[in-house]
DNA sequence: TTGTACGCGTTATCAA
DNA sequence: TTGATAACGCGTACAA
């Protein structure tokens, strides 16, 4: 009474391992007929495909390893939705890879791990390709950029540049001063992402295409703490009425609560606009710029997958633009 | 030029493959300098064994499922690390698998991922056992809980009752009023931990002994907006001096943030006792129960591997203590 | 359109 | 102490 094979199910259904085979890989030619009695055989017995031997007699791994930052974030969660969905469409399972600091990186890239065996590569956010010409990563490894961009390389990735020329050109828009609040970069070369400063460069064109100067500027590490610490900051120095791009929502949060703590009216003394649109922020009303990051996924995985299934050519980089999303914050709806 | 394989190595060190596989699995007898030769082959050729082969042939995977939630906080990340490298000195592999919410958890337990397939399942904190009675997870499959406690299985936990009568018992020795701030139970039956229960009912048990009575309790989602707001609540209602217990650093640091907004004197005046010695506990200052979680962590890998292994016998249980750690949050030091 | 037979990389058995 | 060889469950040429 063991797990059932494929050999229960083509002796149950009547026909060949082969034919149970090519109905379980969708493959090409089986009679229609004969595909519903394999299929109605399968759920009789219950059986499941052993992935292992799938592996073995495929020669591939079926496995795509996905290396990313903290998870917590809702921005971390869609994306391994995305992924996760469109890797899973193709039967392609995933094993996960936090990268919570380098000794975890050391650790990925030493050991002979499942994800070190994968077919392909997803790394988010964070541009590893540098790894290469340390020849740590095998050059060869099909691989794909979410949320980053390398040249060389498959990408998907946040147009941050326009979002902060997005958020600039709103922000001109506003009288009165202009402030703005950026998240720290990292130290370690490393793990430093481009996205802040894209988000940066963007916003001050915007500013300056307008006309418009930016009145202060803030920087904060990303935690609540520091965020709120330096909103007090903003609020202290800020001249009213006031409009501040938080790079973040996190940032752009606690200056709501610190605002609200001081008595100050958000929306029209003082208007806040964020970045990310976080569950939360609908409730609080916060205006932010919405990325589509299901989406950025789920093409990061499709143009990993033709990689895997034979395509060859130049790296393709797919852009995809965030949303201003306008609310009570900015004295909207 | 493909990935070698065990014939490789068995012909570059001029033996048969049975006696790479022997070697390769400390299997007994095998000669010392034949050992040496294949060892020797072994990393000339950088040959690693294809886990899905072994599986297949040997009925194991070699890999571990790891269901955690979210694990940017510190101490899931202490967490991995221990059952990590516990795991990687018995060259078992790790397949993480981040439980973030309810339809994941079902795309664990529905697809066939490598997770699912794993030799030996690693819960941390969610008692998922109930899924049993379902019949979703594999009855007979090895299992180990971490940071939470059922019974029939093998647990690694933290004493959350002994860490809340350690806190009761500290606050009942304070002058002036108790005060305690818990953590909001999730509403989804599965993904309820009892952790905050306990820690209440110790600490509650020790206020009784001391015969004190607390003069007020507040409940906080797990995030530090919400945190904040009722730390202005319970400063609001509190009359001092006063000593608050709050079950998690989080909270704890929301009290010390709002204490400092109002100019309370923290340590005196006000007093703070968290729960978990987050990495910015100490620098803040901040009075709290430190954790064992790498000690936790890495007897639940030895628990689990022992029952890979062979072991029989009934469920194990392991227990850590807490450690109270007194900073000038609590006017110490 | 379908069935047969071989190969994938490893472990386990058995004879040497 | 070793080597040859039969499994393991599946994909896939190749033949029918």
């Amino acid at each position: 009474m063991h797990k059932p094979t494929i050999q229960d199910v083509a002796r149950l259904a009547g026909v060949g391992v082969g034919t149970v085979s090519r109905v379980l890989n969708n493959h090409a030619a089986v009679r229609d007929s004969t595909r519903q009695t394999v299929l109605s055989a399968i759920r009789d017995l219950e059986y499941v495909p052993n992935p292992h031997a799938r592996r073995i007699a495929g020669g591939k791994s079926y496995t795509i390893s996905i290396l990313l930052p903290v998870i917590t974030t809702e921005f971390y969660v869609r994306l391994l939705d995305g992924l996760e969905s469109a890797f899973q469409e193709a039967r392609y399972d995933v094993a996960i890879f936090p990268l919570l600091d380098r000794s975890r990186l050391e650790r990925y890239l030493g050991s002979h791990t499942l994800a070190y065996q994968a077919d392909g590569l997803v790394m988010a956010t964070y541009n590893l390709t540098q790894l290469f010409s340390e020849n740590r990563l095998r050059e060869q490894q099909p691989m794909v950029l979410v949320d980053a961009y390398a040249e060389g390389v498959d990408c998907a990735r946040m147009d941050n540049h326009l979002g902060g020329r997005m958020a600039g050109q709103f922000v001109a828009q506003q009288p009165g001063h202009s402030y703005a609040v950026w998240v720290e970069t990292e130290l370690d070369q490393i793990f430093t992402s481009r996205v802040f400063e894209e988000r940066s460069a963007g916003f001050h064109a915007a500013m300056a295409e307008a006309g418009r100067t930016v009145s202060g500027e803030f920087i904060s590490s990303f935690d609540a703490h520091a965020a709120r610490t330096v909103a007090g900051q903003v609020l202290d120095a800020a001249q009213f009425p006031a409009t501040v791009f938080a790079s973040a929502d996190l940032l752009a949060g606690a200056l709501l609560d610190e605002a609200q703590a001081r008595g100050l009216a958000v929306g029209s003394h003082l208007k806040v606009l964020g970045f990310d649109d976080q569950p939360w922020a609908a409730a609080r009303g916060l205006s932010t710029l919405h990325q589509p990051v299901e989406a950025m996924a789920y093409e990061a995985a499709t143009l990993l997958l033709s990689r895997l299934s034979g395509h060859r050519g130049p790296p393709r980089v797919r852009t995809f633009e965030p949303r201003l999303v306008l609310r009570s914050s900015t004295g909207h709806a």
